[in-house]
DNA sequence: AAGTATACATACATTCGCGTATGTATGTTC
DNA sequence: GAACATACATACGCGAATGTATGTATACTT
């Protein structure tokens, strides 16, 4: 069989990108072949090579595929906070960035894949880039709430802007390298509410965390995965 | 030339040591091949099979020769706590973990290697299964301080001891993941005890979390790295 | 209805790294 | 000092994965 119409063809490259997203989970970036990507989706190595330049294309588009700019996030989300006043901006998107390791299984692959199944050379894979990218965005977004926090005088003392910055970008680090890395014991389908509201707590004033206590944010409405 | 004496050949085993530390941390373990390995220590493939059984083996000693097990830093600095208080001691166990990324750069260059160099497959890379032993190791460590935290009555509600362990962990995991991974960005040689008060100031009462503050930990005398 | 571009499949050449088998010169033992 | 074990170096065979070149049937264009 040959030529499939126009629509079948961008069918196939979706499941080409949906094996290589499995077959890349259970055995890594550099162990996966083409030949396994292609026997999972049904299809030889030409139609890879037909679809993408080569590996590292093809790990760019299954990539490209589920990210979603945290800029855009902070966009959306803070249409439902009341007054948009940054520490519960924050809040919620700390909550919102995992709970989406909960909620989204492809977003979640992805992130296990780029982080612990892709091995980081110095010249600079192509998944690393787009790591880079993903927390540079982050870290920008988390940073200016920060400041934004800093400068109502909410710091817990001696905390600066930069390192409330460092610690949400940790925190939320740190519980995907648990969640994705150690699944057996870290679920990603707990209540996150507790542990965002323990780690903001650190990071404020004591009158700043009882206000933020005493108002639990209003939830806002799902946000759709990014599908490009 | 051939048959060196045994302190040579020892010699030969850690030169080949750390040639793998160097070239596994700038290319990723498994595109680095074992000639790379053998032209940097300026031996022959055959020195490696020698002292090795393979590439899995070779990277097994790699991380043991460096693995310092959380039981005895813990064991180590108990001697140094006042009265052995479990907060005083997880806040020391803290900062001594995240100190050790800027003291012991072989510490640093092995956690780099097996958390962002090594790809884990499903299987069990020989790195993963170390990685698994020394997160166990740590959460068993860490997870005992925050019970007896909790049996103080020390911990913030709704916090359980099993939550206020999650927290440290992820703590630890994300300063380690930003500072091997963006370390641009990410210094390891900063001031990390205002860090480590603001998060354990998360998990704990108002009230403990003063007591804490008002008593900065007598500090341990170093600890030297795990030699052999 | 014919021609052309498309969407693959098939076949081939090349490279590369691994493991092992074997060679060899030197320390060590008796 | 002869025999043996050690600590490597050298050489070989192998499989596997990559990239490319080519074949081919079908959709689309005119």
């Amino acid at each position: 069989m040959a030529r499939r119409t126009k629509d079948e063809s961008a069918q196939t490259r979706e499941t080409i990108l949906d094996a290589a997203e499995i077959e890349m989970q259970a055995r890594g970036v550099s162990q996966t072949s083409l030949n396994r990507i292609a026997q999972r989706a049904q299809v030889t190595r030409g139609a890879i090579y037909w679809h993408f330049a080569d590996k590292r294309a093809l790990l760019e588009a299954m990539v490209a595929r589920t990210h979603l700019p945290l800029r855009d996030l902070r966009e959306c989300l803070s249409q439902h906070i009341p007054g948009n006043e940054p520490l519960w901006l924050l809040r919620e998107v700390m909550r919102h960035g995992l709970e989406r390791l909960g909620n989204d299984p492809r977003h979640r692959r992805v992130c296990h894949i780029v982080m612990h199944r892709c091995e980081v050379t110095d010249e600079g894979h192509p998944a690393d880039a787009l790591m880079r990218a993903m927390f540079e965005d982050a870290r920008e977004v988390i940073l200016s709430l920060c400041s934004e926090i800093d400068q109502l005088d909410l710091l817990h003392p001696p905390l600066s802007a930069r390192d409330a910055s460092d610690m949400v970008m940790a925190f939320v680090a740190g519980h995907y390298e648990c969640v994705l890395r150690h699944p057996e014991t870290h679920r990603a389908d707990r209540d996150w509410a507790p542990l965002v509201d323990a780690a903001l707590r650190g990071l404020i004033t004591e009158a700043a965390a009882r206000r933020l206590a005493r108002e639990p944010a209003a939830k806002p409405r799902e946000l759709e995965p990014a599908d490009h």
